[in-house]
DNA sequence: GGTTAGGGTTCG
């Protein structure tokens, strides 16, 4: 509930429910008014309203040709209607402060007009504007400079509705952020920054010298300008490591820019990655050859939300950028040997550090993922990327098992499954007859307290007991828990009096802590017939071919979403994960400290609760190919020749084998 | 009090 001493703004604001004139006889008393919001769908022409929205499209305010600066906005709500709306005001300060789409904004008193058919928004007498941040969970903190701006419970709950509604949408298409270290040349994106330096170059531009804390892999340009015109202190040894981006402001954005004081954090929009920029104001014939290096150009004009604004050392995105930067102390910088080590591309430092390393031999060019996108299969790229999401985020169940022959993939069983397969099979366990086993003896239970009607057989082949093996090999029907005397423990069962293994859902095989599995379709059972003659070494290989059974490998299938600022990737890591992780599929399986390896390598890659800033980049490489699925093709990527890096062997104490 | 602009790459 909020107070608004005025009825003349009282109806403006309420426009659908005031029509009692008795409401507006109460002129002596504070007015007490609830807002109501419409909902972009029902928008009717010439009638002054109020919304809420999440910003699909923004341009900084901009000068106009008449009195006042122009904000060009797009908006959506939750009615899926996608609304234009022009914001015009003399004063910049009182435009909505939008840092990013998918920001939330409040607008009151706009008026509603049909242009070109559609309904758009237009200031209208009395206007205001309070925008939030649009990540959910993050604090909803109204950004405005108004002193006088009603704001309540009810407020954060419409934010909090629009961020969650918002976050399923994918209205923003591609994150156009991109620090300086996955910038690719003659591309369009936006750059968070702290302006080192600035100096005018003539009437139309100005040069901000700017850095993220991150390195450009490829060199970039060094824009020279008269120590005397240079506002502010760019160091000598940020441009030798590659770390000061010079940045061209043209035009229209010369003004903007013209209030920025050095040490402030910007955002840049729509910055033009320009490699090779040979001709440019000052740069003597006394240079270095610059041919190739990355300059950067904000055109003139506006189209695509070219733009530039300062942003609050509060907000989320310049947190991180800050304690990027703290990491690096101006000693660290001149310390020349570091300049070795940042002489070598395209090894990173710090927290940007890339997180991965290719060990393919083929030279192809690295290449953004909307260029990925936009080729036909087959084919290999190099792409660079953080990590967005992946699947499966239980990391046990990425483990899985796969058969060489048919090429299935099938989940491993966990223990409760296992354990009702061997239970069932206790039902069928009776005397069992054959030639070819030895009874040994129906074991003594552990504790023996149990029930004594189940029983627990050892048998052995006669043929292995000949030979002096018999150790090497036994098979058990009943479940128990066993010494690892034995080092091949088949289980088995014995439905009609003959002994027989368990179905190949259950393993078929013990060793030590390890499993193993078989293939249903492809393996041909023939137990019962004489063990596999000359067998010097009884492994799960020599096991599985004694008993036809086709063994099944171990895999790991995981699912990773890659981003790079031009936009999205599904990418499978399966056929070289083990190389990526650096463990063993089977070791996951049976090994604790091997799956703790696994999910420190994805915690790194993705920690828990961290934005995209914080997240290591990775050199991939990338294998592109087609599946058909259900008469459809479609590209398919799958991560290959990669592995990840700089895992400290410390954080890995020793851990014991998980039970079994 | 009315006007401005009404998204969709510069050309340095």
């Amino acid at each position: 509930m909020y107070v608004w001493p005025s009825t003349v703004s009282l109806r403006a604001s309420v426009p659908r429910k005031i029509t009692s004139p008795a409401s507006t006889e109460v002129t002596k008393a504070v007015k007490v008014v609830k807002y109501t919001y419409v909902p972009l769908s029902d928008l009717k022409p010439g009638v002054v309203v109020n919304v809420y929205a999440v910003v699909t499209f923004f341009k900084q305010p901009f000068r106009t040709k008449g009195t006042d600066y122009c904000s060009t906005l797009k908006i959506t709500d939750q009615s899926n209607q996608k609304v234009g709306c022009t914001i015009f005001c003399d004063k910049l300060e009182e435009h909505p402060k939008i840092f990013k789409m998918g920001d939330i904004i409040r607008l009151h008193r706009v008026k509603t007009q049909l242009f070109n058919g559609a309904i758009s928004l237009l200031t209208s007498h009395g206007f205001s504007v309070v925008t939030f941040d649009g990540m959910v969970g993050s604090p909803v903190v109204p950004r405005t400079s108004s002193e006088s701006f009603k704001f309540g419970e009810e407020d954060c709950q419409v934010v909090e509705a629009l961020r969650t509604w918002a976050a399923n949408q994918s209205l923003v298409p591609a994150q156009p952020c991109v620090p300086l270290s996955a910038v690719q040349p003659k591309t369009y994106f936006d750059l968070t920054c702290q302006l080192l330096a600035k100096a005018p170059v003539d009437s139309s531009c100005t040069l901000l010298k700017v850095w993220d804390g991150s390195k450009c892999p490829h060199p970039l340009l060094d824009v020279f300008v008269e120590p005397n015109t240079l506002e502010g202190c760019p160091t000598l040894s940020k441009d030798m490591a590659n770390l000061t981006a010079n940045v061209l402001v043209y035009d229209n954005h010369v003004e903007v820019a013209r209030q920025f004081k050095p040490g402030s954090y910007l955002r840049i929009y729509n910055l033009h990655a320009v490699p090779g920029a040979s001709r440019l104001p000052s740069n003597d014939s006394g240079q270095s050859d610059q041919t190739g290096h990355l300059g950067f150009h904000l055109h003139g004009g506006t189209s695509y939300g070219r733009g530039l604004r300062v942003l609050p050392e509060d907000s989320p995105d310049i947190l991180d950028l800050k304690k990027i930067l703290e990491t690096f102390s101006e000693s660290d910088i001149n310390d020349s040997s570091m300049f070795e080590v940042w002489s070598t591309p395209p090894e990173s430092f710090g927290v940007l550090t890339f997180f991965t390393v290719m060990t393919c031999d083929h030279t192809v060019e690295q290449v953004s993922l909307a260029e990925v996108k936009s080729r036909s299969p087959p084919q290999v790229f190099h792409v660079q990327v953080q990590l967005k999401s992946y699947q499966p985020q239980r990391l046990y169940q990425s483990l899985k098992l796969f058969c060489h022959k048919c090429k299935t993939i099938r989940d491993v069983p966990d223990d409760v499954t296992v354990e009702g397969l061997f239970s069932e099979a206790q039902k069928d366990v009776g005397p069992c007859n054959n030639g070819y086993w030895t009874l040994v003896l129906p074991l003594p239970r552990e504790p023996p307290s149990e029930s004594p009607s189940q029983t627990l057989t050892l048998l052995m082949s006669s043929q292995l007991m000949g030979n002096g093996k018999a150790q090497e090999l036994i098979f058990l029907m009943g479940t128990c828990r066993i010494a690892s005397a034995y080092s091949n423990i088949v289980p088995v069962t014995s439905p009609q009096g003959t002994m027989t293994p368990l179905d190949l859902s259950a393993p078929f095989l013990f060793r030590g802590t390890k499993r193993y599995y078989g293939c249903k379709q492809c393996s041909q059972l023939k137990v019962g017939e004489s063990l596999g003659e000359g067998v010097e070494v009884w492994d799960e290989k020599s096991v599985a071919d004694a008993l036809g059974v086709q063994l099944l490998q171990y895999g790991l299938l995981m699912k990773l979403e890659l981003q790079d600022g031009t936009g999205f990737l599904e990418a499978l890591l399966w056929r070289d994960a083990e190389s990526f992780f650096h463990v063993s599929a089977e070791d996951a399986a049976a090994d604790q400290e091997a799956q703790d390896r696994v999910q420190e390598t994805m915690d790194r890659l993705c920690p828990p609760g961290s934005s995209t800033a914080e997240r290591p980049w990775m050199d991939l490489c990338l294998s592109a190919y087609t599946v058909e699925e259900n008469g459809q093709r479609r590209a398919c990527y799958q991560i290959c020749h990669t592995g990840t890096r700089g895992t400290n062997p410390h954080t890995h104490p020793h851990a014991t084998p998980r039970d079994t």
